[in-house]
DNA sequence: CCGCATCCTATTCGATACTG
DNA sequence: CAGTATCGAATAGGATGCGG
């Protein structure tokens, strides 16, 4: 048996209590997920290596799990091309184009970013000055 | 010094050029933030036993991890009040309330959940019956 | 080309016990 | 009450090598 299944991680219906939307978030935001949705949703149908391309520093073993994984949730569709080589193309599916209005609202926070960042620097300028005084 | 510092994780800027929107994901939707800043986005300004109370399974230790993460990058304000016993109160900011529309988009979402979960009962009776062939 | 198997490491998380 | 310190367990992820 594989060492991983394409199963999503299911934190034990956690934190979903507190918070209904947790399972979305663990389906559309598990590691890897949202650049190799991002990518096919922007770019179109496209086979393993061109997807490997693209998103530089994964791995071709935890692409193909998060694939197998998304695949599995109906966000993506395999097809596979008994050809020599062999080709394999994925797309994303009518259920992973719903998520756009989630992706555009992503997209349109970013600018705060910088804010971030700012508070970022705030924070640890504190801690800095704390340090010394201890 | 202690075990883990309030900084996210920073995936060394990964997955970013293929998804421009990938820091505002490891933001956001890291683990137990998203149950943290939805209870504070919802029921306001709250002490740390009564954040501890409503996610039912968080640890206080990670449980403030994240409170100190999600402080460092301005998204809650941390209140503490030198009485006996202390007493400690955790708010959203302007910043982490600019979120309201991500989490609304997420919320449309939800109902989708039922199509995933046909998808993989789908899967998984397909991977079985290949087993049998197998 | 695609992707599975195996081994191994690093990170993260939880459990527990203890302070101001 | 609101944490911190320390330890141990689980897991994701990387490296490598082979197979269809």
């Amino acid at each position: 048996m594989a060492e991983d299944t394409a199963r999503t991680p299911e934190p034990a219906a956690d934190p979903e209590n507190a918070c209904p939307v947790s399972p979305v978030v663990d389906l559309v935001f598990s590691r890897w997920t949202t650049p190799i949705l991002w990518t096919l949703h922007q770019s179109g149908r496209m086979r393993f290596v061109e997807l490997e391309r693209r998103i530089t520093t994964i791995t071709p073993k935890v692409l193909t799990q998060r694939l197998r994984q998304l695949e599995r949730d109906g966000l993506v569709t395999r097809a596979y091309y008994a050809e020599v080589p062999p080709r394999v193309e994925y797309e994303i599916t009518d259920l992973g184009r719903s998520l756009a209005p989630l992706f555009a609202a992503l997209s349109e926070w970013t600018p705060n970013m910088d804010k971030v960042e700012q508070a970022r620097n705030s924070y640890d300028a504190a801690q800095r000055s704390r340090s010394r005084r201890a």
